[in-house]
RNA sequence: GGAGAGAUGGCCGAGUAGGUCGAAGGCGCUCGCCUGCUAAGCGAGUAUACUGGGAAACCGGUAUCGAGGGUUCGAAUCCCUCUCUCUCCGCCA
């Protein structure tokens, strides 16, 4: 959410720089709004003091029969005071969910553009490979290894659901091992475990409510949703606190499954594991004092590209363009993991800056003095990294003339020692 | 699922026959004093949001005692609904 004041002191820069997502313009009802909400502020408020002094006064009298008309008088502005409050409500709610809706202003640095195809190369890192063979793709390659049973998983829940097995599952696990160890033992943070399910507040909270309650698994009674990315739960765990400038910056890595409906992207991957309604993800979160937030944009990144330097697979880092960054992210990296099988770049982790727009959201502060007012944390989260795609990257980058394939050298310890998977 | 207890400021904790309570007291913290160090002591200050005025320091107003509604001229205090926490019983990985 951003800063109300802000918007009203700055309408034109802000607009500007929210165009530059494309799409319609955002704050033509926002003038309006606050105008509106501001004026019946001010008359319920003024009535609302002459109220309370005239009721002080009552209060003073000990022969009611003395005050009977001011009594009267008070209970017509009593009255008043509630119609006035009955309209500024009504303004109040209109404006609060407009500001809702309004997604975060982009980063200066973040390049200015409309699509992924208008995204900046950051860097690449290692040799995208041509296999000297046929390259599979991995639903190949998992189903003829059978490690991977896309119809079962279609049988015992449904389409974009997929049943691991053997040394498939041992993977999958393997990986989640490797990047948690990774993260908590050498980039320094703190492993959490939260719940799979979250309330409507801290869905709201991270931004993916009001406005997306579409692409979320929703439970009626009671109303939960399943999270989408660890960054829901875990960003929480600080909502509605006032921390110690001395508690930042925070750092939380978390494995957990996600939850997403894919609403709207029917036909896009159909085939394997890159588009599932139910992946796991290895997630870092990160809250830190607004002056750090850009540098550790970077580290943070740096974190999430160790994981696939490790296992020795090729990638680029990306600069998402305005016009392809996330609802609540005011700058974003992809890293995109080299696919032999299908001979592209695919997105395997998303880094992302979001300023101070998530912390005003959830109401998530420090002090920079004991006695000073709070301010806003900044927040930064990214995948380190999505496991499923990991996996599909081994076996796509890692496969072999006769259709086994290598474990990779640094995942070996967490697979018994297994070397190669193979029919 | 059944029975009961509770939710007050950074923390602890008073306050429920409605008005003098934004809220006693303590702890913590900040500033000052004092003590040649430390501890103790003394004094002052110490919530948040919105909002009016002001260049600013600052000075006003309104709201907030889990959340939402109601009664009343007036509610932390009375009534209703909800949420959460704790204890006991049942059930359970």
């Amino acid at each position: 959410m951003l800063d109300m004041k802000y918007i009203r002191e700055n309408l034109d820069e802000v607009e500007q720089r929210l165009r530059t997502r494309g799409g319609e313009s955002y704050l033509d009802e926002f003038k309006r709004l606050d105008l509106a909400r501001r004026t019946l502020l001010l008359e319920s408020e003024q009535l609302k003091a002459r109220k309370n002094v005239v009721s002080d006064e009552i209060g003073k009298v000990k022969d009611k029969s003395l005050v009977q008309d001011k009594i009267l008088e008070m209970r017509e502005v009593s009255n008043e005071i509630k119609a006035v409050d009955e309209r500024l409500k009504q303004e109040d709610e209109e404006l609060q969910n407009l500001l809702l809706t309004v997604p975060n202003v982009p980063h200066p640095a973040t390049p200015v553009g409309r699509s992924e195809n208008d995204n900046v190369l950051v860097r690449t890192w290692g040799e995208p490979q041509e296999l000297p063979f046929a390259a599979k793709p991995h639903w190949d390659l998992g189903e003829d290894l059978g490690i991977l049973d896309f119809e079962c998983g279609a049988k015992i829940t449904g389409a974009r659901f997929t049943l691991y097995r053997g040394a498939g599952a041992r993977l999958e696990r393997a990986l989640i091992n490797l990047m948690l160890d990774l993260h908590t033992d050498t980039h320094g943070y703190m492993e959490v475990l939260p719940p799979f399910m979250v309330n409507r507040d801290s869905m709201q909270g991270t931004g993916q409510l009001p406005k997306f309650e579409d692409d979320l698994f929703k439970m009626v009674d009671p109303e939960y949703f399943l999270i989408p990315t660890a960054e829901v739960p875990v960003t929480n765990i600080h909502r509605g606190e006032i921390l110690k400038k001395s508690d930042l910056p925070i750092s939380y890595c978390a494995y957990t499954p996600c939850f997403r409906r894919e609403a709207g992207s029917y036909g896009k991957d159909t085939r394997g594991l890159i588009r599932q309604h139910q992946f796991n993800k290895v997630e870092m979160v990160k809250f830190v004092h607004p002056s750090e937030s850009d540098a550790a944009l970077e580290t943070l990144t740096g974190h999430a590209e160790k994981v696939l330097q490790m296992l020795d697979l090729p990638y680029r880092v990306m600069a998402l363009c305005s016009g392809d960054i996330g609802f609540s992210a005011a700058k974003t990296y992809d890293i995109e993991v080299w696919l032999p099988g299908q001979s592209c770049y695919r997105e395997i982790s998303s880094c992302s800056t979001f300023g101070d727009f998530q912390a005003r959201r959830a109401s998530i502060r420090f002090r920079e003095d004991e006695k000073g007012k709070p301010e806003f944390v900044h927040t930064l989260n990214g995948s380190g990294l999505a496991v499923g795609r990991t996996l599909v990257a081994i076996l796509e980058n890692y496969q072999q003339e006769d259709g086994s394939v290598l474990v990779p050298p640094a995942l070996r310890p967490y697979m018994g020692g297994l070397e190669r998977i193979s029919r």
